[in-house]
DNA sequence: ACTCGGTACCTTTAGACAGCATGTC
DNA sequence: CTAAAGGTACCGAGT
């Protein structure tokens, strides 16, 4: 089929696809159009990765909005609901407006209104929908991305729901479900009342095979030759062997970059180490310039071990990749994959779901990974495995991709044909019939007024993916009972004979978008506050003679990071900036302490808890037991209470925030606790919000310990002790200079608006430009620093590569919030 | 004195959505 | 009840 026959598209649109060189459907696109997507009715597309769903996608959007309609695309990822919007922005010029909805971008009602097409996480769909946002009514088009994954127990429930309630609103929606290939796309289908294109077409030929001995084996029953020395690894000869290979597509540049996927981050960092020899040798002097300035951004990113470690391979052309890493190492490093300087990523499974990284070779390492549960190593799913080796294969660039599993022996070998080469995908399960998704779900389901009765509910439930497939038909009734029985005891709901409504409390957490257990244990933890406020207040005051106690802690702390008496001697740079200051508020000393409400937020389900490693259990007992008096809530049984374990792993986490609201530094604190830079962001993200909900909640139950709850949220916020928290608020200011304006002797906003510019100026390291934008932030009315003296701007050493962040930043940014700009590489391209 | 190789033992283990209101060094 | 890779401390042989 020709896309010049393209029928229901805005004018332009086909022309423009021609441009792109896109003349012809590819056979799954056709069979799409074949079966109406272009004219409304509903689709699930089961085809493999990188055969062209996202033009199926937006065929449907495009014919729907130029019928009048507006559509809606869901992912899921935040990363990857910035790479769609970039990709559709291409119809901008022929009328269609993009808007982006996910929890850290835009996000406001009237804005997305009028919007054609919007691109939002599943979880920001089900938001939107329990706070009424108008515009949802007027949606016509809903496009799924990796349906498959409402096989996932913890984020496949919200898909599925949502996905029924958008129906449920809109009755005559469309629905487009993109999924991988699975063992059952039927049963997706007839959930959704749509039709079926199935096919496992791919537009660039995949090989799959093992490697073992001295060749690959492959699915066409083709053997390739790859040695591997004694005493030599696999993976490092098969990246050797396809970077040597000059058959390529294109002759300009040697052969094709690999990916390797293992199963830890540790593996990851290590693999990529290895690897670093082997590209090393195979780069051009012009291709170690560039990438030794990707190190540099790498290293400014952010200056700890893992940044390091990730630079000093980058500089070789090899890279690691996996969620310890800040998002900016993520999109850094594969950007400069995509440009092709970096030519092979050793990688956890974040590369495989998230943008779009394709290579020539695909090499998965480990296919079994670690379970607790499990109780040992667990066979990867087939689906997984798939997934990743589907990232084989750049198109235009690779006469065809290939994926390889690594064997040791030939019975492994045999076993991984079986497995996974020769194997269908697992059949998706829903797992909608489970405490925790119900809980959220039902809660939610009553407090937007989509059901009032038991009946309701379970009339509801019967749309959805879980009733079409089960066969344990009183499974779900049962567990609708026990959650709503949970619901009412914890005052979330009442009922009244049949009918049940949200309480006041139940409507705040179900808009909060927390998990009702998680709401329970912070409403428990704040009523606990408030009944043992005098009482703890006194043990706090009593135990505080001499130093205070986060002092105290603090040096503690320090003694042990670093097995040293010494370092209680020799002030630490890390910790030394606050120490003079408390000491004589003790009086005023605030109820709950910021440490009792990071715990408290910490051992909700809703943040994901550091686990204790060995020696941490020792630690953190004794620990929990010195500040037990901030804690909200009796400490279980060290001897006799499961719960124990968990109690200490949360207090663990909180102590992780506290450094962090303390001004220890991000390289201290990844030392400390054995995580990385992209850790610490999310366990600030997730407490930021958390505690931004707890806040709302106090209004709720009892209103003081509002103040405590909104000052230790902005302490993690900020990331600072809470005298700065008033400087730190100010654009442009952030915890190091907003320490530095204090040392100088300023502040507050105020005595910014006062102060003598050369002070400022002396504290912002002589940086005229910042000061200014400080000063005028801060509401100062002539913030000029042209007047102002040099009075000792000397020591800036990092002045070199405050220019190469400049070109970010200004402007007011808008709608544009896309952080990891993926188009701003684009400008490297070639080099012979 | 130092390096390399082998070995036995110990340790650790993937990922990432959400409220609200605006911006790090 | 279940695993395996990397890291490390240690030992002995070769230079």
């Amino acid at each position: 089929m020709k896309t010049a026959d393209l029928a229901g598209l805005p004018p332009g649109v086909p022309e423009h696809l021609r441009d792109e060189g896109i003349e012809e459907l590819y056979p799954p696109q056709a069979e799409a159009v074949e079966a109406g997507v272009t004219a409304g009715e509903s689709l699930v597309a089961s085809v493999p990765t990188a055969s062209g769903k996202t033009l199926v996608a937006e065929l449907a959007m495009l014919s729907a909005v130029e019928r009048g309609g507006k559509a809606l695309y869901i992912v899921p990822l935040r990363a990857l609901a910035s790479e769609k919007k970039a990709e559709f922005e291409r119809w901008e010029e022929y009328g269609i407006d993009v808007g982006v909805s996910t929890g850290n971008y835009e996000s406001s009602g009237e804005w997305l209104a009028s919007r054609d097409i919007i691109v939002a996480t599943s979880e920001k769909v089900d938001s939107l929908v329990r706070n009424n946002a108008p515009w949802v009514e007027d949606l016509s088009c809903v496009v799924a991305d990796e349906v498959h994954l409402v096989d996932d127990s913890h984020r496949g429930p919200t898909l599925e729901v949502t996905l029924g309630k958008l129906r449920k609103i809109n009755p005559g929606l469309q629905v487009v479900a993109l999924s991988a290939t699975v063992g059952n796309p039927e049963d997706i289908a007839e959930w959704l009342d749509a039709e079926l294109v199935e096919s496992d077409w791919r537009p660039i030929d995949l090989k799959m095979g093992v490697h073992y001995g001295n060749a690959i084996t492959f699915d066409d029953g083709s053997q390739r030759e790859v040695r591997v020395g004694k005493g030599d690894r696999q993976t490092p000869a098969l990246v050797a062997d396809i970077l040597d290979d000059d058959s390529g597509g294109d002759e300009d540049d040697g052969g094709g970059s690999s990916l390797v996927f293992v199963n830890s981050r540790r593996n990851a960092e290590a693999s990529a180490k290895r690897l670093a020899d082997v590209t090393g040798k195979r780069i051009t002097s012009a291709e170690r310039g560039e990438l030794a300035e990707i190190a540099q951004e790498i290293r400014d990113v952010s200056d700890t071990e893992t940044s390091d470690t990730l630079a000093n391979c980058v500089a070789k052309g090899a890279a690691f990749h996996h969620a310890g890493l800040a998002a900016e190492h993520r999109s850094l490093v594969e950007d400069a994959f995509r440009d092709r300087l970096i030519k092979v990523i050793s990688a956890t499974p974040t590369l495989a779901a998230g943008v779009n990284t394709p290579s020539r070779r695909v090499i998965v390492r480990d296919w079994q990974r670690y379970d607790g549960d499990f109780g040992g190593m667990k066979p990867l799913d087939v689906l997984e495995v798939h997934q990743m080796m589907g990232r084989a294969g750049r198109p235009g660039l690779d006469p065809y991709g290939e994926a390889v599993l690594l064997a040791k022996n030939a019975d492994t070998r045999d076993e991984l044909f079986e497995r996974y080469i020769w194997a269908d995908a697992e059949p998706v399960r829903s797992k909608l019939a489970a405490e925790p998704a119900l809980r959220t779900h039902l809660l939610a389901t009553v407090a937007s007024g989509f059901a009032h009765t038991r009946e309701g509910l379970l009339e509801f439930l019967d749309r959805t993916l879980y009733a079409t497939q089960t066969d344990e038909p009183g499974r779900l009734e049962r567990v609708t009972d026990n959650v709503l029985d949970y619901l009412e005891a914890n005052g979330f709901v009442e009922r009244d004979g049949d009918g049940i409504t949200a309480t006041s409390v139940g409507h705040t957490v179900s808009r909060l978008y927390l998990d009702p257990m998680s709401a329970a244990e912070i409403i428990d933890g704040l009523r606990w506050a408030s009944d043992h406020r005098e009482e703890k207040l006194r043990e706090l005051e009593g135990e505080a003679g001499g130093s205070t106690r986060e002092n105290r802690a603090d040096a503690e702390a320090n003694a042990e990071a670093g097995f040293r008496r010494a370092s209680e001697m020799v002030p630490d740079a890390d910790d030394a900036e606050g120490d003079e200051s408390e000491g004589e508020f003790e009086t005023d000393r605030t109820y709950p302490t910021a440490l009792g409400l990071f715990h408290l937020v910490c051992r909700t389900p809703d943040m994901y808890q550091l686990y204790l490693k060995s020696g941490d259990r020792e630690e953190y007992t004794e620990r929990c037991y010195e500040r037990e008096p901030e804690l909200l809530g009796n400490t279980p049984s060290e001897y006799e209470d499961v719960r124990f374990e968990e109690w200490l792993s949360a207090l663990k986490t909180a102590r992780l925030l506290e450094d962090w609201a303390n001004e220890v530094d991000e390289d201290r604190i990844t030392e400390r606790y054995g995580v990385g830079p992209g850790d610490i962001r999310g366990k600030v993200e997730t407490a930021e919000w958390l505690l931004g909900a707890a806040e709302q909640l106090t209004s709720e139950i009892d209103a003081s310990a509002t103040i405590a709850v909104r000052e230790a949220k902005m302490r993690v916020q900020y990331g600072v002790r809470d005298e700065l928290i008033d400087l730190a608020g100010i654009r442009g200011v952030g915890r190091k200079r907003a320490r530095r304006l204090f040392e100088a002797g300023i502040e507050t906003r105020a005595d910014l608006r006062e102060a003598d510019k050369s002070v400022v100026l002396a504290a912002l390291r002589g940086r005229r430009k910042t000061a200014e934008n400080v000063l005028e932030a801060a509401g100062r009315k002539d913030p000029s620093m042209d007047d102002v003296r040099e009075a000792d701007a000397e020591d800036v050493p990092d002045a070199t590569f405050e220019t190469a962040k400049n070109r970010r930043g200004d402007g007011d940014g808008g709608d544009d919030g896309d952080a990891d700009g993926s188009q701003e590489q684009a400008s490297l391209g070639d080099f012979g």
